[in-house]
DNA sequence: AAAAAATATTAGTTTTATCTAAATTTATTT
DNA sequence: AAATAAATTTAGATAAAACTAATATTTTTT
């Protein structure tokens, strides 16, 4: 029952996502590791390892290692571009502090699409090369951010 | 068993949300009409009536219209301004499309917080005001965006 | 190599949010 | 005012994502 277009959970996505940075620093990715990471228990981590592997996003032979499919990397990849691409507009732009942007990219990644992904990074290219040019530049918009709280 | 401080999910705020919004539109709220402005059964509206009646947020009598408290109207305001801001700035800015900008907004306002969208929203007057100053301006800045696609 | 520790899995539970089908209440029409 | 239609509610089911407790397997230590 492995649907082959199926749009995966935020919550799957997230595993992806840890396994891949996982895969990246340590080489072995363990059920306790991804728990750790995730904040969940491993039963969790269990379930929805198999959920990946019946669709082709994983491989994972029982109480061995996870590793991710070239099919499972690809939305891995994907999903930590738009983690980055928000987290530097969050944080550098709007200058949202580091755990809030962290915890907000983290829930936006799973719900924005590829193309206003793009249109962000171009936005962001854009201020940084042609509008705030220099540090001064940026240090009054940055004021004028904090200070001109919008009221309703 | 009703937290004062319990934080809403995006699915009850959502739903109170709608029910200000037909509000404003019909003055009288059914459980038939937030169904199908939600896309749900009237069942799921019911059970979701009844959690926001417990805590506090709608009033409800049985086989009769639906109101919101000021408490659900608080929430209901918060998240159409975050809705609103989210989605100007998606469509008038980034110039992603009605339907995706609405849909976008809609999922990321239950997971933004009221500083991030302040400051959104300041990003938005600063750029309005100082930057695309004129049409030509922000013709040019559109097709920048649209144009160049940045690659991973 | 046996015992202990660490890790992984299974089984069963909970919560949230949805559904369908059936029953109940309210509103409308004839 | 009865009959019909519409709306609401109840009851019961399902799926996703988490949990705990218990069991199984692997790894490490002695």
């Amino acid at each position: 029952m492995s649907k082959e277009s199926a749009k995966l959970s935020s919550a799957l996505e997230n595993y992806l996502e840890i396994i891949a940075f996982i895969q990246k620093e340590k080489k072995v990715v363990r059920v306790v590791d991804i728990a750790n990471y995730l904040g969940v228990k491993s039963p969790s981590v269990n379930i929805a390892i198999k959920l990946l592997a019946e669709n082709g996003f994983v491989e994972h032979e029982k109480y061995r290692c996870v590793e991710l499919t070239p099919k499972g990397e690809k939305i891995a990849h994907e999903v930590q571009e738009k983690h980055d691409a928000l987290f530097s507009f969050l944080n550098q732009l709007l200058f949202v502090e580091n755990f809030v942007a962290k915890e907000e990219a983290c829930a936006i990644e799973h719900v924005v699409s590829d193309e206003t992904i793009s249109r962000l990074k171009n936005l962001f290219l854009y201020l940084k090369n042609s509008v705030f040019t220099n540090k001064k530049k940026l240090t009054e918009f940055r004021d004028f951010l904090l200070n001109n709280k919008v009221r309703d």
